[in-house]
Parts: structure tokens; sequence; C-alpha cells
DNA sequence: CTGTTTGTTCGGCATTGACCGAACAAACAG
DNA sequence: CTGTTTGTTCGGTCAATGCCGAACAAACAG
């Protein structure tokens, strides 16, 4: 394997463990982005990316719970095949819509805990909850302008 | 200090330490949000959250770096002040447009590791690529409403 | 200069978790 | 039923890191 290709690979895995998530779940996303054929057995990967049956059963578990990888089978074929989910970015995207919700949560948990306070204490909760209230209104309609204007284009 | 209060931060904490940032750095942020005075010492925090000095200065430069977070100082006044910026949230969300400008450059790279592949290969790449620069393009301008929202309103 | 306050850095300890190999389970072929 | 293929789960190991206390540095007061 071309030298550049296994450090696309690596630094897809590092940026993955940036944000907590398993390097080996980066690196299988990374070769799934670029493969041929676009699906792939765990052996294929086993051959790949150099790692354990069990680290890409886990972390291909991890991947397709978190939508950015499906599973195929064939018929007549008892391997199941990975392959990269054809709307794996949208729903990156949209994970984050959870955290905003989330976020916008915490800073009304926050102002309930200060119900008496003067407006002048709880304004920086209140700013915190208004961005992210505005966040998760606008995040879906966001996507949704990117699917009309893909959709358009490709017609 | 009353239980939910501690709940909240505590809660706060987990969520940081979900995303690989110091449990310890969230709590802090938490604590920012709510104590009062806004300003608070290094013995401070670490009379409320019962955390190491060390712990507060590594988190709180952290924080800094970051752009959550403040560090005043005050004539006459020998201690410096841990205090929340006032544009913590935004700048945050901010933050996210770097990973998307990363995440599209990945994607560009990816395509220049096949350049003579068919475009049918190319696909999965391309469909990365135009989301990330659809929204590098975008963020900017939803928080540029956002400000311009918030400014009306409070004028 | 001497002692005190304030804050940073370093060494270590303990916890976490990623990763692997091996044992195990399940499905199928003959 | 028996043996093979395919995939999951479990236990253990190792590296990474969060956190602390203690040593250290810097600024200031007297």
């Amino acid at each position: 394997m071309a030298d550049e290709i296994s450090l696309f690979i690596e630094d897809f895995g590092l940026y993955f463990e940036q944000f907590g998530l398993p390097r080996t779940a980066g690196r299988i996303l990374a070769w799934l982005l670029i493969c041929d054929p676009p699906h792939q057995t765990m052996d294929d990967l086993v051959e790949a990316l150099q790692m354990s049956k069990s680290s890409v059963s886990t972390s291909g578990r991890m991947l397709m719970q978190s939508g950015l990888v499906d599973r195929l089978s064939f018929a007549g074929e008892r391997r199941d095949f990975y392959r990269i989910n054809d709307s794996a970015w949208t729903t990156a995207w949209l994970a984050k819509l959870k955290q905003t919700t989330l976020l916008r949560e915490m800073a009304e948990r926050g102002l309930s805990l200060l119900p008496e306070a003067p407006p002048k204490r709880r304004e920086r909760l209140q700013e915190m909850h208004d961005l992210y209230a505005f966040l998760e209104r606008e995040m879906p309609r966001l996507i949704a302008r990117w699917q009309a204007e893909r959709n358009q284009i490709q017609e």
C-alpha cells in the first residue's frame, strides 16, 4: 500500500482520536472512503489496516451505531460487508445537533438553579441558552438547504 | 454547596470528558457560569471545586487557550481572576469551523490520492468534500445572523 | 535582604481505555 | 453429526493521561 495512503489513513485515525473516539474507527472510515470495491469484508479490513478481527468488530459496530457505516449481506454469500453510509457526513453533522440540545438543556438546568438571582447573574447562562436554542432551530434548516441544493444539481 | 449545584457541575464535567477534554475544565466552566461574583481567584476555585491548585492552573490555561475563559487583574490586587468570556459560546461554536475546514481538507487529500480513478469511485470523497465546503461557507453566516438578531433585541 | 503570597511545573500514582489473542457462539457445508 | 467458516466477546496487557502534592519560580511587602 502506498505510503501516502497509509499516511492519510493514519491522520484520519488521529483526527478521530482527538475527539475521544477510537483511532481504529477513524482508520476504518478512511479506508472505506477510498477502497475499491466500496464494500469490504472483515478480512479485507484486517488485511488492509493490519488490525485484529476483534478491533474491526468493535469499532465497526461503533461506526454502525453512529450511522456512518452500513453492513450489507448478499444472497449466497456468507460474509457480511462493511460500506460507508451514503448519508454518513450529514449524519455526522446532525449528531452535533444532539450535543447542541444537550448544551441548551444544561443552560436551562443552570438557570433553574438560580431562580431568584438578579438578571445580571443569570445573564451568563441566558446567553448560553439563547445561542444554543438558536442553533438547535437553524442547524436542521441548514442541512435541509444543503440537501435541496444537492438534489437540484443532480437532476 | 447545594447538592443540585454540585450535580450540575459534575454533569458538565462528564460532558466535557466525553469529548476527550479534561473533566476538570468542564467543572471550572460550570462554576464560572453560576458563581457570584463572576470573577474567581484560583483559591476560590480550589475551595469551590475541591481540586488542587495545579489542576486549576493547567485546566485554566486550557480554557483560556480555547477562548472560553479570560483572566483579569486589578490594580493593587496581586491575585488574578478567572472569568467566563463574554463570547465563550460563539467562540466554542466557531471552533467547530476549524474542524470543518480540516475535514474538507482531508476529503481533498483523499481525492488527490485517486486522481485517475473513475468518478464512481471518487464519489464518496466528493460527497464528503462538498458538504464540508458548504458548511464552511455557511457557518460564519449563521453566527453573523445570530449576532445581528441579538444586537437588535438589545437596542 | 528576608519572608510571604501567588502561580507554574514536574514526578508519580492511579485510572482509563484501546487493542490484541484466544476462547467462544452461530451458521452453514458436506 | 462433524468440521469449517464467520463473527463476537472476554481477559489481560500496555500506553496514555488526568490529577495530585511537592518542589520550584516570580513577584511583592516589610
